[in-house]
DNA sequence: GATATATAATAAGCGTGCTCACTATTCAAG
DNA sequence: CTTGAATAGTGAGCACGCTTATTATATATC
């Protein structure tokens, strides 16, 4: 039980993690995006006009970082930030054009690179991975000792 | 077909590896090692007095990026440089007896993170989980553009 | 209205990865 | 032996995550 590859499940997920952002990042180089950028595009271009501490919720990493990350794709003419009036502590998110120009090309540069990661699972195996790796994020999101019960239904977390 | 996972793949990589690691480093940081000071002592220990050179190479990450990272093991006392006699270019990296005695503590806090994060993945899942991962290594390893002939034997490979 | 608490964003500084450039040493060619 | 290429390691400086602390604004309570 202990050869049978869990005992190198972290560094597996570590290897995958790191070779697609690579991956990715090659790809998407010309465009001067980085993955921790186009997660956070993807994010505002689902909610415009989203304030960077919901997207901190939402990417699930601390406010402090989305305000790096805004700096620099604000920088980079990705991303524009606008007061809101209602309430001027808060910064809004909005895409510039650039970003919603090339979205669309990002976009299948990443699903690209996720078939390529792919090649030679069948279906059924992919469904049976993409599965695993929900259950894995359910057991590991907060809780620090998780319960069989909270395993079961969490179908409404849709991305 | 857009809708099954897939397109989420990226996403759902990306929160799993974050999600262990931050897992790993709560239960570890009374230890005060860090998981890629993990992944490091676990070489070490298979090979001891590695070079650093070598480590770059297993470890897949760059000569420097080692470099750095002994240097805060080192100081850290996990680990020992010790110069080559044979060739005065290279270090030799040693663990220290602490190393050697938490290696185990480390190894169990590493093993419990991944069994928590498969509560509810049953046996035949997780074996498709984990050759799906590394499946998607192999497709992903160097190689720009993968072809199905390399995803089949490479058994060999073992970490 | 005044005060206390909560929230949004940022600043400072660290860990871990990177690229690019550099030094020291070894090895190969002449 | 000398020159030149290759290899081992490191310095400088950047991206992106973090913790801790600070500022500005909103909100709740007295």
């Amino acid at each position: 039980m202990v050869s049978d590859g869990i005992d190198r499940l972290g560094f597996l997920i570590h290897d995958v993690q790191r070779l697609m952002r690579k991956r990715f990042e090659a790809r998407a180089s010309g465009l001067g995006l980085s993955s921790a950028q186009w997660r956070l595009l993807v994010r505002v271009a689902k909610e415009d006009g989203v304030a960077q501490a919901r997207l901190a919720e939402l990417l699930e990493i601390e406010p402090i970082s989305v305000s790096r990350l805004v700096d620099r794709m604000e920088e980079g003419g990705w991303i524009e930030r606008r007061s809101d009036a209602a309430d001027r502590r808060v910064r809004m998110i909005f895409l510039t054009p650039k970003a919603s120009d090339a979205y669309a090309v990002i976009k299948s540069i990443a699903g690209e690179v996720y078939e390529e990661s792919l090649v030679g699972v069948k279906p059924e195996a992919r469904r049976v991975l993409v599965e695993g790796l929900e259950a894995m994020v359910r057991n590991l999101t907060d809780d620090e000792t998780p319960s069989i019960e909270k395993v079961k239904n969490t179908e409404g977390a849709a991305a």
